[in-house]
RNA sequence: GCACCCAUAGCUUAAUGGAUAGAGCAUCUGACUACGGAUCAGAAGGUUGGGGGUUCGACUCCCUCUGGGUGCGCCA
């Protein structure tokens, strides 16, 4: 069935044959939804505006599903909606197993790019906000209904891994025994040692021809070294919750054997062409041309990255890629998506986003960093925050703190203020969700029966019911514009609106069908939280 | 120097070109032996960084200036 908006949408055009944008009302006062249609056409057709919406009013055929529509203000038309239609379209949802999502009517394969730490390197701050906003993308659009393939770009390949090794068999290192926080120490050594010894700067340069040549015993302990990388990764996500598995890994090294015929292929076509020694490609537009192979006959990650979207599109299916990467790389991925474009790597059926992001900054407003400069590992912010709360909640907390406000901010990472149980944040929405539950478990034991939802005659209850049914909206919103603080801002106003219901109608002290009724609110409630919780990968405790 | 992003209440922030710019924190005032008060009601707090322009209507679009961030061929 379509949603009620539409509905309504539909009829009134079906009168003022355009489409009357029909928008959620900006205050109760002003009834359910409005249109400002009126104001749109009075120009064209040279009449009052109210004049107008009072003919559009007239003439429409809506009885069934609304109250009579007012013309207010300058000529808005305000539509409320009949509280048995209200009712019905809450039974409707929750009996709905999706919770009121609507399922894509052609669901796509959606490739997202998210996480991307680099081997022999603990993760750090600034692989939190890939790792938490590429996560909630890639429920949402499951919940949606499209097949989802997160793609975590590790950085498994290069010249570090030339000096890693070459320390590693310096100190014979048992690479077995070694662990992520082991080999990040072994990367801090190698670095040192290089910068000291041009013989060993040597002998690391060698070791990557070596690697790159297929080297047997090179190429294991590269194997070793990717491969402790990963369990040390896979520690991290499983404590922050996160979908990927290392089924998603597709690190940089998997490009590697096409590069040279990504290189062939696009030289051979005119479209890169050899410029200070390097191998380029100039895209209109950019200032900077795309390098796909350097002077030294090295490629980088322009090429790789080229490679990952004739890949992705190729050989995974894509109809939409997404980039979950930070701001500073725009002008990277823009030159990318225009590049494969001209190629025609890319086709214009498939959508190339990405999604740039702000910073997490230190207490001090800064660029967050240790005391010896260094980045801040992602687990010790964790730590750090389980300072403030239980493991879940503290994850929730940062998680909210990381989605609630528009991606391309920077934000403060402030464990006290993401952790505080009232106000705009992870914690409150949980405590939202107990409650629910508490009064549901209480119901059950004594017996009520919950639902369906038949009386919504308070303010309060309306007000409920009707935000209730927009969460399928909401999911829309963030699957469409990849924006998901609209869904922070859904749920906190769903939280909010239960309190005041919770405060306003008594449930338990209620009898009969207000009962049942406000029972059948508190489930609605329920789902919804519980599920928009799960969206944004946060926890939904049924007691705190 | 060029390009991109940001600027809204003391602080953190929201707002598809539409009605009186909406919240949270902090502050003040109420509700109160409570269906978990981790709550609710109310007050106060804004020339949406400055200046132009487009529009019936601008936080939103265009131009310009200021302040901050990021990035600007061979690291990824």
């Amino acid at each position: 069935m379509p949603s009620l908006p539409s509905q309504l949408a539909a009829r009134i055009e079906a009168v003022a044959g355009v489409d009357p944008e029909l928008r959620p009302a900006t205050k109760p006062q002003f009834g359910h939804f409005q249109s400002n249609v009126a104001l749109r056409l009075a120009k064209a057709e040279g009449r009052p505006p109210r004049e107008v919406a009072a003919d559009i009013v007239a003439r429409l055929d809506i009885d069934d599903l609304c109250e009579t529509p007012d013309v207010a203000g300058p000529g808005f038309i305000n539509l409320r909606l009949r509280s048995d239609v209200l009712a019905a379209a809450v039974n409707a949802q929750l009996a709905d197993e999706h919770a009121g999502i609507a399922q894509a009517q052609t669901p796509q394969r959606v490739v997202i790019d998210y996480s991307a730490p680099n081997a022999a390197k603990q993760m750090h701050v600034g692989h939190l906000r890939s790792t938490i906003i590429g996560d909630c993308f890639h429920r949402v659009l499951a919940a949606k209904g499209h097949t989802v393939i997160a793609q975590n770009h590790i950085g498994d390949w290069g010249r570090q891994f030339g000096m890693l090794i070459e320390q590693a068999l310096d100190e014979g290192l048992d690479l077995d025994a070694l662990d992520l926080a082991g080999a990040e120490e072994l990367y801090q050594r190698a670095n040192a040692h290089i910068k000291a010894d041009d013989d060993f700067a040597a002998r690391s340069r060698d070791r990557v021809v070596a690697l790159q040549a297929g080297d047997e015993t090179t190429g294991r302990m590269w194997d070793k070294l990717v491969g402790l990388s990963k369990n040390g990764f896979n520690q991290t996500y499983a404590r922050m919750n996160v979908r990927l598995t290392d089924a998603d890994y597709a690190g940089e090294s998997i490009y590697n054997e096409m590069l040279p015929q990504v290189c062939a292929d696009l030289e051979e076509r005119g479209i890169a062409v050899h410029d200070q020694g390097a191998l380029v490609v100039f895209v209109d537009g950019f200032d900077a041309p795309a390098i796909l192979r350097n002077s030294q006959g090295g490629y980088g990650y322009d090429v790789t990255d080229v490679a990952a979207v004739r890949y992705r599109v190729d050989e995974l299916g894509a109809d939409r890629l997404i980039y979950v990467v930070g701001s500073e790389q725009t002008y990277h991925f823009n030159l990318i998506f225009a590049l494969t474009r001209q190629a025609g790597y890319l086709p214009e059926r498939v959508e190339a986003r990405h999604v740039g992001y702000g910073m997490v900054l230190g207490p001090d407003g800064k660029k967050f960093s240790t005391r010896e400069g260094t980045a801040v590992h992602l687990d010790d912010l964790l730590d750090e925050a389980e300072q403030h709360a239980a493991p879940q909640i503290a994850l929730a907390a940062i998680k909210y703190a990381d989605l609630s406000n528009a991606l391309q901010k920077d934000y403060v990472f402030d464990p006290e203020r993401m952790t505080a149980t009232t106000g705009d944040t992870g914690p409150y929405l949980q405590y939202a969700h107990a409650r629910v539950c508490q009064i549901l478990r209480r119901a059950e034991a004594e017996g009520h029966r919950t639902g369906p939802v038949t009386v919504i005659d308070e303010p309060a209850e309306q007000e409920l019911a009707l935000w209730l049914t927009r969460f399928g909206e909401a999911v829309d919103e963030v699957a469409a514009e990849l924006t998901p603080h609209k869904l922070c801002t859904y749920l906190f106003e769903l939280a909010t609106k239960y309190s005041v219901f919770y405060e306003k109608c008594p449930v338990l002290r209620s009898e009969g069908q207000v009962l049942s009724s406000r029972l059948g609110l508190c489930a609605a409630t329920r789902q919804v939280l519980a599920a928009g919780l799960d969206l944004l990968g946060m926890a939904a405790p049924e007691r705190m």
